[in-house]
DNA sequence: TATGAATGAGGCTTCATTCAT
DNA sequence: TATGAATGAAGCCTCATTCAT
């Protein structure tokens, strides 16, 4: 993916409103080029200066904003010591997110499917090959940093546990969903649970 | 849901239309009513006297399809001892589906799916209410059948339940769909690897 | 226009339920078929036993109303002596109409329309040439009664009559809508000056 | 209404096209996008850009010409001197358009009609609260300068004459159109009879 | 480079009419 | 004779994309 400090203000302007408006509760199947545009505050014709047509805008604004959170997540993440930490710290970034707009939550499900979003994904998983799947990505690196360098488990293992990371995150958020009015004193005991869950499996695995 | 024996031809051949375009990959937000009926082999205007709009058409068709299938595996999976063997006999399926069409994977994804798929969801949010949503509800029978019902656990452990079984089956898919290639051996393994998981989480809950 | 006597119960069925339905305000040219057997109590197909298309059905039944409600009028006004009297009569009725749905109003406006209801009005004008245009006959035979037949005016001063008391009927239609919240001495005023009007009109052309 | 001078090519286009089609004898309910778009020689989405939807072309089409019309006819009359003159002249018109497409005759009907023409009617309704009904406006400007400013006579005489003279209008163009074939010297005699109608009616109501 | 007016393919839906029962 | 399920032509409208300015 281009660089961010390289993102022409036009493009960013795009990838800002496609975000702006997916954060707002649009269905990303039924975005409109008119839409986009508009809130972007640039001409319709412009945004095909800058991607071949709109399902490219749709994709690459998904990636740029998973890659900015991500990033960001990650950075402050590396603040907390040990897994339980960092999950911890994981687990409220899911829950402020899943309270203020559910963005990042349906972010993570438009990318994990792969077939809905069709021409979107192919693109996706071509430039994947390049930067590699940034969410996953990103759940490697916490799982590098925890084994050290030195006791990396195998390919297959790690593979596992990205997976099995993911898949805990997403089962919190979905619990989240469930009982979206429960009482704070019951979320902490439920995200300690999850944590637990996942670093017990975590060492269970990496042995 | 209407009952299946009274469906009628028309309505079937309608879902079923909808079930094959979807398991050859169609995109169930591009789906257009010409493609359906015509798969259907009845006239444009007949869907329109069984369903108000292609909206409904599409969120019954999966419905009806989901229901179908989870009564189906519910039933094989009557035939197995004991939460490890029905597991390991859901992940056969699983994995057949993914091999095959990977319809039914998708199809969960659609039904878990929040947001993208809009007013469908709301349909299907509100049959939830009277008949639970199917899919849930087939692990939740899973869960019961287990335990015993003079065991029952808190409600609360039943709904994280359910959502780590949800999650594992989730996971066995995506590692799949890494590792479409894998042999059989390897194939073997990880089942056993998952069903082992499974297990593990579910005692570990239920105490 | 065949005899109301021999009129098929389907058929009376039809028009009664095309009357009804525009007494209710339905716009004639956006009525449907299903509306109107529906109403009718019959089935579709029954309808295109007695109609060759929905124009005519509908063509049919203005007519046939039309002509109910003339004769009706016509010889209710029987009982009112000279011109005056009968005038006053009629725009009572007409006030009525206006007051509770505006029907006969409308029907006349329909009528006389010679473009917007196209082949309808083909099909009327056809059959005019057989029975006289009916709202023109009846204005006629009024005429005729108030003249007495052996001081019967040349065809031309009737031509111009007929015209001229449609249009003080019409003018008071008019009136009454802008005025449509006058109270009933002021209206009872107006329909005075109206058959005043009319009156003094009459009596100057046939001299 | 938009000021004429400032009215796009666009929509000129398309209120001349709607109008062409219309003095072809089109029956506006049943008039075309593809029609009239393809008349004013653009895109059928072109005029989406100017029009929320089609009933919105037509109604505003009929009104813009209406205006055309009766601006064109009132300064024209100013030609003529007295009443009787200006009567005379309008009857001319009338004459002649009814024997040419019977265009504007329909377009009082259309206007006139409370109902057939629906939403079409609201939207002049409310614009007639800020222009004047331009049919109406335009008669009560003739009656107004035939009175002189200082001579006005009651508000509800103003109006019960509106509609007089209206309707002696239609009536005259009812007559025409029964007698169409009627020979020149006859529609003379005729035009004058009518106009010394009017013109009776008309000082014996301003007294 | 930036624009947005113009376009027209294509989607959804309605409904008059037919025809097998 | 009566029916109403089935049909498909046809209409309205949207919106991705182009191109002249």
């Amino acid at each position: 993916m281009e660089n961010t400090k390289e993102l022409s203000p036009k493009k960013k302007a795009i990838y800002e409103a496609i975000i702006e408006l997916f954060g707002q509760g649009a269905d990303l199947s039924t975005l409109t080029v008119a839409e986009i545009t508009s809130k972007a505050g640039i001409g319709k014709g412009t945004a095909y200066e800058y991607f071949s047509d709109k399902d490219e805008m749709i994709a690459k604004a998904i990636f740029y904003h998973v890659e900015q959170f991500c990033n960001g997540l990650y950075e402050e993440m590396q603040k907390e010591n040990g897994l339980y930490e960092k999950m911890m710290f994981t687990l409220h970034v899911v829950e402020k997110e899943i309270a203020e707009s559910n963005c990042v939550f349906r972010l993570i499900h438009a990318m994990t499917d792969n077939s809905l979003l069709g021409k979107k994904m192919q693109m996706l998983e071509e430039t994947q090959t390049q930067h590699g799947f940034i969410l996953r990505d990103m759940v490697r690196k916490l799982i590098i940093d925890e084994c050290g360098e030195d006791k990396m488990p195998s390919e297959e293992k790690v593979e596992y546990l990205i997976i099995c990371l993911l898949s805990k995150m997403v089962c919190y958020g979905m619990l989240l969903k469930k009982t979206i009015l429960m009482q704070d004193k019951q979320r902490d005991e439920l995200r300690k649970t999850m944590c637990d869950g996942i670093c017990k499996e975590f060492y269970e695995v990496i042995g």
